[in-house]
DNA sequence: GTCGAGGGTGAGCGAGCGCTTAGAGTGCCC
DNA sequence: GGGCACTCTAAGCGCTCGCTCACCCTCGAC
């Protein structure tokens, strides 16, 4: 996601590679239709129509109403893995970076929540191919925080019996934070992100 | 779910409370479908086939497609919450009691990773009283984990600073096993519960 | 002013959906 | 043996789905 994305700084922007703007806004209104009802509770016509147009405009710009689920899955979990990699691949010492990767791992899942539940949970509507791509995706997601994890095992700063159930669990913690959060509760992204961060260097017994 | 359930002991042989026969058959091929392909993409006429039926003989034994999700859900999370309960409520030590809870529930959740999928993630699917009615049952869930960790931090076995926040991370993680858990991995539900069980010990940082 | 290209629409197609209905088979009570 | 309750099926209704098609705007090039 280094691709240009935003004019002036931030989130609350994103999906500024997709062009042209009438695609854009499609796949804005099918983001939001797929998180509130699911994949296959969601009609074309609701997709078009949350983007103020008719119900075949939809087809000028996808082929298919999966088309549209692919896209959202693909541009998801790469954002979602640039957040990652780029804290697993800062300076500092493991407990530093693995603190970092979960912050803002769970930062991204909590603020763009209604993303993150499209990405995560409508895998398997997506055909074959579709899928292998993005399970592909998902791989190097485990592989960056394992790579901490060991490293951290490695210098004795970490005390981790079992490095992959833990790998899996860490990762698992962060992505189910789709799920429960909720925009409206009493948890800002970032009081989520301190507070996961904190109970993950607890996990792998991080020395203070 | 105190109610009688299974002639020789074991998960295996669960819905023994659903009757009659047909009944009970079409609610395990529900559980399967909605499992592999979602509520909403599940037809009636393929549950009604993988019980050996015509379409038309579901709706002798269910009103509509949404009760059989109703009725799965609400048998799903009281067995989940039975479970929970008969740790929290157990004997021993507050950490005793939170790794036995924490074990238990996952255990739950891997072997039975299909009735939780379909339990976890189809609830809005629901309709609002039926939703509401499950959203109780599932703040109970909250409540027996809460008062475990309460407890220790009374007693001074626990070191949480936040209680609410941490609860919410302990039950999230276990329930998102029914998402991960493949049957045919490496790893048994015996083993994942162990495995959960040391790590929430040390997300709460019981003393030794 | 004409024209072509591309973004858009209204109407509607074939298919598959959840669900209903009329009626057949079966077992039990008297 | 007749009547009844229960279980199940074949056929199909009404509807909505994903998607298509014929046509219409708008706008820049010349």
């Amino acid at each position: 996601m280094s691709t240009a994305e935003e004019t002036a700084g931030g989130e609350p922007q994103p999906w500024g590679e997709v062009n042209p703007d009438a695609a854009r806004r499609l796949l804005v209104a099918a983001v939001e239709a797929f998180a509130e009802r699911g994949y296959h509770a969601t009609t074309t016509r609701d997709i078009a129509g949350r983007a103020g147009m008719s119900p075949a405009a939809l087809y000028i710009h996808y082929k298919t109403k999966e088309e549209l689920l692919h896209r959202i899955s693909r541009i998801g979990h790469e954002k979602a893995l640039d957040v990652l990699r780029t804290a697993a691949d800062s300076e500092g010492s493991p407990a530093d970076r693995l603190a970092e990767a979960v912050r803002s791992f769970v930062r991204w899942h909590a603020g763009q929540h209604t993303v993150a539940r499209v990405v995560q949970y409508e895998l398997d509507a997506l055909s074959p191919d579709a899928r292998a791509e993005i399970v592909t995706l998902r791989r190097q997601n485990e592989a960056a925080v394992r790579g901490i994890i060991e490293d951290g095992v490695a210098t004795g700063d970490f005390d981790v019996p079992d490095v992959k159930g833990t790998t899996i669990a860490v990762l698992s913690l962060c992505i189910d934070v789709a799920r429960w959060f909720n925009a409206g509760g009493p948890r800002t992204p970032d009081q989520v992100g301190a507070l996961y961060a904190d109970l993950v260097l607890r996990m792998v017994g991080a020395k203070k």
